[in-house]
DNA sequence: ACAGGATCCTGGGGGC
DNA sequence: TGCCCCCAGGATCCTG
């Protein structure tokens, strides 16, 4: 599920109700997620206050007193709110931190795409992102990097987006949604692109995620925010899952195929072939 | 260098 | 009701 702008939803719920609190308890279930669990992290994670909650990608960091961080990414189907331990704990809930004050943390994760892990130092923190070789943040990309990484490459416009090495955070959901925004075919090779559509290119995606993050993200199925509720940019879109629907902007068919491995949604005449677009 | 397929998982939906 | 097949917001590894 969880792309930037539900992930960035996550990170600013959990901030007021995590931070300040203290870790209790850890309890972990015996399935495992896609990184093992190590027994010794508890021990880490025990006692300590959480300090900051920061978002890299579509990666969570939330980092404790003493440079402890517990890693978190959610895979296709994670959810990570803060609830009362009172309330009824869900199936697939594979972490549990026990707060004071009667809250706990849960990560619960139906496909165990996700992982949680923890890092002991700042510098392991940095090497684990650093070998991840995350791309930019897209609200921080440079004009000439983006270009040059699109003149670079004759791979689809799609595959280039899902490629987390290029810009971080993008998915299924926001790549469409921001070819659609750009009026730009998803087939098209990278080298391909004028200076002006790469830069159209970039401004769109920026626009797509800063509208989804407005509406709190795309819930489709097991989205849910760090309190628990849907999100709303599922009612904005525009050629994600609308195959078969008219074009918002020019009434054509909304056609789907498949590209880079993922189902993918376009106009075939807003973003017809051509250089214009 | 790149496309495409398989893989890790569970569950929902459609067809029969 | 049940079964079987396909599909899914991600990431990684392997083949050709």
């Amino acid at each position: 599920m969880p792309e930037l702008p539900e992930v960035e939803t996550v990170v600013r719920d959990l901030r007021p109700r995590l931070i300040g609190r203290k870790i209790l308890s850890v309890q972990v279930s015996n399935k495992a997620l896609r990184r093992h669990w190590s027994q010794a992290w508890e021990k880490r994670l025990v006692g300590r206050k959480v300090h900051a909650i920061r978002r890299r990608g579509k990666w969570i960091a939330i980092e404790m007193a003493g440079r402890v961080s517990l890693v978190i990414h959610l895979g296709m189907t994670g959810q990570l709110t803060v609830t009362s331990a009172d309330e009824p704990r869900q199936n697939h809930t594979h972490l549990v931190l026990g707060l004071n004050r009667n809250w706990e943390l849960r990560f619960r994760d139906v496909r165990r795409f996700g992982s949680a892990t923890v890092f002991g130092t700042l510098d392991e923190l940095e090497a684990f992102f650093q070998e991840a070789g995350l791309g930019p943040e897209p609200f921080e990309l440079k004009t000439r990097y983006w270009r040059e990484r699109l003149a670079a490459t004759a791979r689809s416009l799609k595959a280039v987006l899902l490629d987390q090495r290029v810009v971080a955070g993008v998915g299924n959901i926001y790549a469409d949604e921001s070819l659609f925004e750009a009026r730009l075919h998803p087939a098209r090779p990278g080298k391909e692109l004028i200076p002006s559509e790469a830069d159209r290119l970039r401004r769109a995606i920026a626009r797509v995620l800063r509208c989804a993050i407005e509406k709190r993200g795309s819930s489709i199925r097991d989205y849910v925010d760090g309190s628990g509720s849907k999100g709303g940019y599922q009612n904005e879109f525009r050629v994600y899952q609308q195959v078969g629907r008219p074009c918002p902007r020019c009434g054509t068919l909304i056609v789907g195929t498949r590209l880079a491995g993922r189902s993918t949604h376009y106009c075939p005449r807003c973003q017809g072939p051509g250089t214009r677009g």
